[in-house]
DNA sequence: TGACCGCTTGACAACGTCGTCACCGGCCCG
DNA sequence: CGGGCCGGTGACGACGTTGTCAAGCGGTCA
């Protein structure tokens, strides 16, 4: 900027005053401005711009992990949010390490974003407090936190959700449905595991420990646990599946299981050790259509969009109370809820 | 840092050195300013400390869509590079439109990141020459730019996959072999259909136009143009799809045509006016396993990697020539090249 | 004529950090 | 006893911007 003023023979303020397009310069100094501009190849800097004026124009994103479908729908929702206002994103991804999503917030902060959209790994946000008493924003997506600071909340109605999910797997006459969940560590899981419970509750039907599973979901712990319980005296006739990972390894393993017929097609006997047992799964995946699952979508755009708006609304000045908003959740009917003895 | 230093009554300088773990400082000092810098709760201007320090340790990712499997897992390969570099992110999608991309990418550079990673999508890259002669490092991914500054490229092999892809087809006794690709704008869909081509010339086969559709992957696109062909007099009995988005708009088409036989099963007759084509498709997708679709898989991580690596190899000095990485591809064979005349 | 106005322009400090250099006191060595 | 060295500390400017304030200039109005 130095060198352009100089290349034009004006004050480097009135440099500044034509880059920003400030009113108050002579179109003849501004155009001899912009020439040197051009010539020079000169763009601002901003980082420079941001120290001066406080703000970054930047947020800051983490997520469990971009890769999953789930997270980069929210992801690009946040994104086209921020980009709305001339933010720019930047973003990580935790892997469900409270280490990592600590240390990746705390980079954000010491960038001085203006905001954060956290979907937390951990329990603990004390860390934050600081950083939100110095003035960054922070808005909590698809998880609350624990312990920490007053914010904004985004989620899903999980246990809504998962109660409907059930519920429609007991009116198609299933009376012993699986749940295979998420870590009970995580929010969600346990939230689902809830609807779930509720579901039973309330048609009567009994809490068994037996037919629950919750971990990782790793192909081989979901292997593991669905044969377990398929070969159990009393096999389940329904399986509900507590995230869109558990029900395509779910679906691997029915695969894998070569005695199951096809799905809708029925053995032609009347007893059924391994029928193929009916799925409902939390969370829609991509061409979940094309293989009849019935799930309960979740919107990952919402949530995404939801929490960059209220997170811009904080940042042009709301501060009223913390928020906390639930988005619902859809039954998609696609048939796989059907099968067994209902149908 | 100013306030740190007067509560712990040291200059400036001293806390900086705290801070940064410089060396040649007191114990006691040292540790009267970490108690002040805990009790203020204080943290480093990293923005305030680019700007002196002439880099700002954080680069720009610019790809079509985060929420494209293909490009959100190559968003994490780089993103868990830059990381280990203790490098920041800041991720754009720029939906396939030129202009987006060069404002995502100008907004990237006017926050002076370090290095650029970019899936280009327009055709003219002569915007980045200022930028480049500046000193901002830039690595093209998965498309080679338009004309424009020299830099390293990272690209599938496109035309040797999809030639192999096109003669496994051929090798199960395919004669007449669709194409349904990206728009003919799009470096990749070129080198494909020339793979194509390849393939066809190789076996001595036509290339016949009216086997080949190019064009935008929506569904609407994609049903019309595959049902054209499978209803044309001599319809081909075998289509290669050119990306993830179009093998599974194709197999939505394939089920929306109820007259099809399910995968593997034959009509009883001789006549097949509708029988199921047999299909390739490049680039893999998640439950193509399950689906049993042959793919020509590309590795999307291993593209971010290694752009993520020239990348840093480049800021940490490296001037040697452009260089150009071109990754192989991966034949994946379910069964679904199997069906049809040869099988 | 002089006070005042609007328009245009510029000088200067400040944002928060770090690199450079200088300073100070104590100690060793000749 | 004097010079040099060393560990510890601080003053200052610079990075590239922008906000504040003031000044120059020509013209208007009382």
């Amino acid at each position: 900027m130095n060198d352009v003023a100089a290349a034009a023979g004006v004050a480097l303020k009135t440099v500044s005053r034509v880059v920003n397009n400030e009113p108050g310069v002579n179109t003849a100094t501004a155009e001899r401005v912009q020439a040197a501009i051009d010539r020079l190849g000169y763009r601002r800097n901003d980082g420079a711009r941001t120290l001066r004026q406080g703000r970054t124009s930047s947020i800051g994103l983490v997520i469990e992990d971009v890769a999953d479908p789930f997270y980069s729908g929210l992801s690009r929702a946040v994104e086209d949010v921020a980009l709305g206002h001339d933010y720019l994103v930047f973003t990580g991804s935790s892997g469900e390490s409270p280490t990592r999503e600590r240390d990746l917030v705390l980079a954000f902060c010491a960038r001085r974003v203006d905001g954060l959209i956290i979907v937390p790994a951990g329990e603990d946000h004390e860390y934050l407090t600081p950083e939100v008493d110095a003035g960054i924003a922070a808005v909590f997506a698809d998880r609350p936190p624990g312990a920490g600071p007053e914010t904004d909340i985004v989620l899903c109605d999980n246990s809504s959700g998962s109660r409907a999910g059930v519920e429609h797997l007991i009116a198609h006459g299933h009376r012993r449905i699986a749940f295979l969940g998420d870590s009970p560590a995580i929010f969600t899981a346990q939230e689902r595991l809830r609807g779930y419970r509720q579901a039973l509750a309330a048609a009567g039907l009994p809490y068994e420990e037996r037919l629950v599973a919750m971990g990782p979901g790793d192909q081989a712990r979901v292997q593991a646990d669905v044969e377990r319980m398929l070969s159990s005296p009393e096999p389940p006739t329904a399986l509900f599946t507590g995230n869109g990972r558990m029900t395509v390894a779910t679906l691997r393993v029915f695969a894998s299981l070569a005695s199951f017929a096809p799905p809708g097609v029925r053995h032609g006997g009347g007893a059924e050790p391994m029928e193929r047992p009916a799925l409902v799964g939390f969370d829609d995946f991509e061409l979940a259509d094309l293989l009849k699952i019935t799930v309960v979508a979740q919107d990952p755009v919402g949530l995404g969009r939801t929490a960059a708006e209220l997170l811009f609304q904080r940042l042009s000045g709301d501060d009223g109370p913390p928020r906390r908003v639930e988005l619902p959740t859809r039954l998609v009917d696609r048939g796989s809820g059907e099968v067994g003895p209902g149908s």
